[in-house]
DNA sequence: CGGCTATTTGAGTCTAGTCAAAGCCTGTGG
DNA sequence: CCACAGGCTTTGACTAGACTCAAATAGCCG
């Protein structure tokens, strides 16, 4: 888990503060997630603790059971989250990207391991360091939470698919909502119906709605025989009905 | 949904502090969650920005859907709260008693629906006021991204149940999480070994597991055929090989 | 172009769901 | 105190949606 830079701490932050100053003005996830709750200025606090760091695809960066010293926050690329059973059963609990923020969900260990499913950078901070910054820039502690209630949020609704919906719906969920995650973050100018990008493998579809990859494969051949969707290669899907796609993830009718 | 108190705020809010002086200090609900984070003496405060009330069995005290002014601290008694699909299939998301914060996981609107379970009593905190104590008391917002965080370890956990775990298996992670939950909260000198008490039906815990009535009440059979639990009347469970309730739930061996 | 892996498709099985009936508590009222 | 009504729970028989195993196909990369 190789850090970009390397530093060693002597003295109080702004030493760090100072070797970093640019970084998180430049960062590409600036002005999503955490970081845009700061103003240019304070963000230089935020970057005396923060070390960045890459992972190549495939690559572990936080593992299950391990002491939670560390949040996380990405700045560029898509990682997985998941949970294993003793026998290999797997449940993903979540993909994170840009400006995404890892590791609230923890208490004295983590709950569960963090994998690079395409080359990322991160942001790691010390815990304790960044309580710190808290009583300096209450308005992060504030944000944290609500990442925290909006990750619940979304937790909640995964329990709902997890627990109720149909393979086909759960699929149709999936992509109705990483649709939307990805025109959230697009340029304006973006076309709308521009195929989306699937940075994950059917497998891990699969293991995130809870199903089999055969079933994955059946249900997208459905909506492609439907015409909901058109299939470019493999990580390519075109969404040609979003008002279906989004009433059947739904239960609607 | 009545108020037990009904107070009409003209000053700031020290007038109604005054009239529930007493109230938290008092509260059975003291010396857990959120309430434990303050003195007596601060307490007060928060006093001023509770509104006690109650619910009957089966009473809604929030719909999925409404605008989220309020949070919600459960006083005695046990919830559930749940999503519900157009078609009628429901999913409970999560069971809340004595001492547990309700609506952090909410956004403009609640995304779920709260009821009572067996009568309750419970605090009322309008949002925008509760944010006025934040600034005050900042330690409140520490323990509110603590209630958070430990939330989404539970969600992420109830994930793996809902999308990988069988019928069985689902039925016994339940009873060993209520019985731990139990014994937590239980005096030092209770029985080990004592029959749980479970406020919910059949019916509810199948929802709160993502199967069926039958498929829950085959599971309970299983277990009691296996010598793992016995069971007194509907709602009186007792474990009787906590070790290997544990292990299947587990899904170890 | 060829080998490798991921994905799709097919056939059969199985877990859990559905439908139905019987049993059992609970609470009520005579 | 007991009988009874109603709802909840259990059990049984059958069905269905998803899983498993297996084979064919399609991308992808060198």
């Amino acid at each position: 888990m190789p850090d970009d830079l390397t530093i060693v701490r002597r003295g109080p932050i702004n030493v760090a503060a100072e070797m970093n100053a640019g970084l998180c003005v430049k960062c590409e996830a600036r002005h999503v997630g955490l970081c845009d709750a700061l103003g240019d200025d304070d963000l230089h606090f935020l970057a005396g603790v923060a070390r960045r760091a890459s992972a190549a695809r495939g690559q572990i960066f936080i593992t299950e059971g391990d002491p939670a010293k560390q949040f996380f926050n990405i700045n560029h690329g898509t990682a997985k989250l998941y949970k294993d059973l003793p026998d290999g059963r797997r449940q993903i609990i979540g993909f994170v990207s840009t400006g995404d923020f890892v590791g609230l969900a923890a208490e004295k260990i983590f709950g569960f391991t963090a994998e690079a499913l395409e080359p990322i950078q991160y942001c790691r901070f010390d815990r304790t360091e960044l309580r710190g910054v808290f009583g300096r820039f209450p308005i992060i502690e504030r944000r944290l939470l609500d990442v925290a209630s909006h990750e619940l949020v979304i937790a909640q609704e995964q329990m709902l698919l997890l627990g109720r919906k149909t393979a086909l719906e759960r699929v149709a969920t999936f992509l109705d909502g990483w649709r939307s995650r990805a025109t959230a973050c697009a340029a304006p100018n973006a076309a709308p119906n521009a195929a989306l990008d699937l940075p994950m493998s059917r497998s891990e579809l699969a293991d995130y709605l809870g199903i089999t990859i055969e079933t994955v494969s059946r249900a997208l051949a459905t909506l492609r025989k439907q015409g909901v969707v058109s299939i470019g290669s493999d990580h390519r899907i075109a969404i040609l009905k979003p008002a279906r796609l989004a009433a059947i993830s739904q239960a609607a009718e």
